[in-house]
DNA sequence: GATTTATGTTTACACGCGTAAACGATTGGC
DNA sequence: GCCAATCGTTTACGCGTGTAAACATAAATC
């Protein structure tokens, strides 16, 4: 599984790819201050677990992502909710409605996403 | 922060505690392969963490949580969303309906709960 | 009282991670 | 052709983790 570091320059290339190492610190440097042998480090550990690739450019590589952000997101939550929830998305919900930090927003797209479900398979 | 194999610990001590060392691994042995020493260990880690207390009865220990479950659950969910989900909820929830991953049970749920939010504060 | 048994405490060790410095190779400029 | 700049690759190092063996100590037994 791929680490929290990591994850931060996945980010990037989900965002937009492919990215060279230098664009890829330019865009994550300020809010982590990284250095450029850091994100070198962690690309190269993306390369040997095959989440990302890389494609030469002239002197440079450029990178992008393998592993696709759906994909890692969702192992990443799943495991989350096996852990803490029984496996199931809404004893998590449930868990932020009481401790009341469940959005305007939140609640709006939540009645959005049922009636959504209501119209799908009748 | 608390580790994996430490909650699986803290765990078993929600459910019901004060416990010793050694019912701790009778609930735990099988699902996790553990020898003696290694849940020793881990609750050492938690008393250093504070995590759990422990008081002295007769030649044992028992050992119960100072962490609440609440409070975990709620660091480590936190820490989820915001990282995948702009912090919030909502988008966790439609993550999972697009994969078709919403049992009719977390469906019904939801419903219920959005029901009673409506009837909270009016 | 000496030995075994039951506990807890200390130490260990390999591995991944965060973070980078050092090294190496290639290229562009003079 | 040599030097400096630009990339990537290798090596490093401390820290937390998962897992446990080794050690210490006190109580129970013979």
């Amino acid at each position: 599984m791929i680490s929290e570091a990591e994850a931060v320059v996945m980010e990037v290339l989900w965002r937009s790819a492919p990215r060279s190492a230098e664009e890829i610190l330019a865009e994550v440097g300020q809010a982590q201050q990284w250095q450029e042998g850091t994100v070198k480090s962690l690309l190269n550990r993306l390369l040997k677990k095959k989440a990302v690739k890389a494609e030469r450019d002239g002197r440079r590589y450029l990178y992008s992502p393998l592993l696709a952000r759906e994909k890692y997101v969702h192992q990443t939550s799943k495991s989350l909710l096996d852990r803490l929830f029984e496996g199931r998305v809404a004893p998590l919900v449930a868990h932020f409605s009481e401790q009341r930090k469940l959005s305007k927003k939140d609640i709006a797209e939540l009645r959005q996403l049922l009636e959504e479900l209501d119209d799908e398979q009748p």
